[in-house]
DNA sequence: GCGACAAACGGACACCGTGTCCACATGGCT
DNA sequence: AGCCATGTGGACACGGTGTCCGTTTGTCGC
């Protein structure tokens, strides 16, 4: 759970950049203002009580989000586990995704800068065959710490909606060109689809395999797909 | 729209067989009767209302689902639209999405019987790559020609629900087990994955990309990982 | 034909979640 | 200390759901 620092326009919901060259670091950000120089306190300051209500909402609706199915939270329950007003909630947040999406956000961002600048196989660096296996791992691995809030936020046509599919899809897209994949474009969303939190929902709870067998079977794939293997043949 | 023949019990959500033997063909029901001998009309009658409203909310249904996102299509829209309360529509489906599984029921069910019986390449006899290249091109095909249909009835988690997923999945498993891929019961939700109607919706009308580029990406992935290409190395 | 019974029908009700409005309070700056 | 902008939350109207129950309508036995 983010320190309160983060985001005080409140609930623009997952607005990360869609890469393809690179972007530094720097928080992702589409206002003016850039950052926040240690000091002045930036130019708007957030009210003293709408920041103390802002980390209630969200520390109740991770626990929420935790214990019942994610997709059937509701806007009701959150306000009422925080201690707010329901409106006091709408006020930041359209609806529970993005609530999700808000408590995701800190860690999808993590594994975005380790694939621009970390170290490889899963930052630059290595062969695209070896870094679209590693940004399997990397993905499963995320889709089992959070899989709740993924639930939460990415379900169904609203995961293509999100600044993260972007993200995601550009990066693989990149990839897929660089191994002389025929189609990246049409390729790239066949590619992502097994990381659908449905799809890892039903293989690990209702199929019981277990994380690294579903791993495996991705990175497998991956390399298959994009590994130098005889392409025309 | 299939003929007023089939069905008589009613809501029964789309229950057809997850072969791997195979079965013959008949009518596929789980009842103690199995099927009609021609002129005793089977056990208990529908009644001539109840056949008449029936087909009127198939064809009411069938219309709203084409015209408006068939995710938002609500009950009492069909009942609308077909004329009788909603009580009545109640009596036989318990929501949209088994609305539209009746309405689809049909055209899996062709594609499924080609699968088990038809001529190769999708059906038996040719190489399990041949096979499930083939089966991709149905499948985008089914995709394509009745989108709207599948939006309605096997969106995000229900998708692994329906007795069509367990066809297709029992169909995927053994033609990756034939081609010797590493873990099947892993690889065959990655498979069909890219086959969720939200990905193809997507792809189709959000990227806008043309079906035979859709297609042919499949079949490419298809043979990749199926192909004969050297398996241990 | 005709009546009786069971099956099917549909209007109406209670419930829940949503999204918005507005009167009030409360924190921050001068 | 006082003022104003900002944040708050109770309350309202709406739309969809699922069920109940009095009424209608077919079908079968006579």
């Amino acid at each position: 759970m983010g320190n309160g620092l983060t985001d005080p326009g409140g609930n623009r919901a997952n607005g990360r950049v869609p890469p393809e060259g690179a972007r530094p670091a720097g928080t992702g950000r589409e206002l003016p203002v850039l950052d926040l120089e240690p000091g002045r306190p930036a130019p708007v300051r957030e009210r003293a009580d709408a920041a103390r209500n802002r980390m209630r909402v969200l520390k109740a609706a991770e626990e929420l989000f935790a214990t019942r199915d994610a997709r059937h939270v509701t806007m009701d329950e959150i306000a009422k586990a925080a201690g707010v007003g329901r409106a006091t909630l709408y006020r930041r947040y359209p609806d529970p995704a993005s609530i999700a999406t808000a408590l995701l956000d800190e860690h999808e961002r993590q594994v975005q800068e380790h694939i621009l600048s970390g170290p490889p196989p899963l930052g630059p660096g290595a062969s695209p065959a070896d870094r679209l296996a590693a940004f399997h791992v990397a993905m499963t691995d995320l889709l089992e710490r959070h899989l709740h809030l993924v639930l939460g936020a990415e379900t169904g046509s609203a995961r293509f909606a999100t600044g993260a599919y972007r993200f995601w899809r550009a990066h693989v897209r990149m990839l897929l060109t660089e191994a002389g994949v025929p189609d990246p474009d049409a390729m790239t969303d066949a590619v992502l689809a097994p990381l659908a939190p449905e799809v890892y929902q039903f293989q690990r709870h209702t199929l019981g395999l277990s994380q690294a067998r579903v791993t495996e079977a991705l990175v497998w794939s991956a390399r298959r797909l994009a590994g130098g293997g005889a392409p025309g043949s």
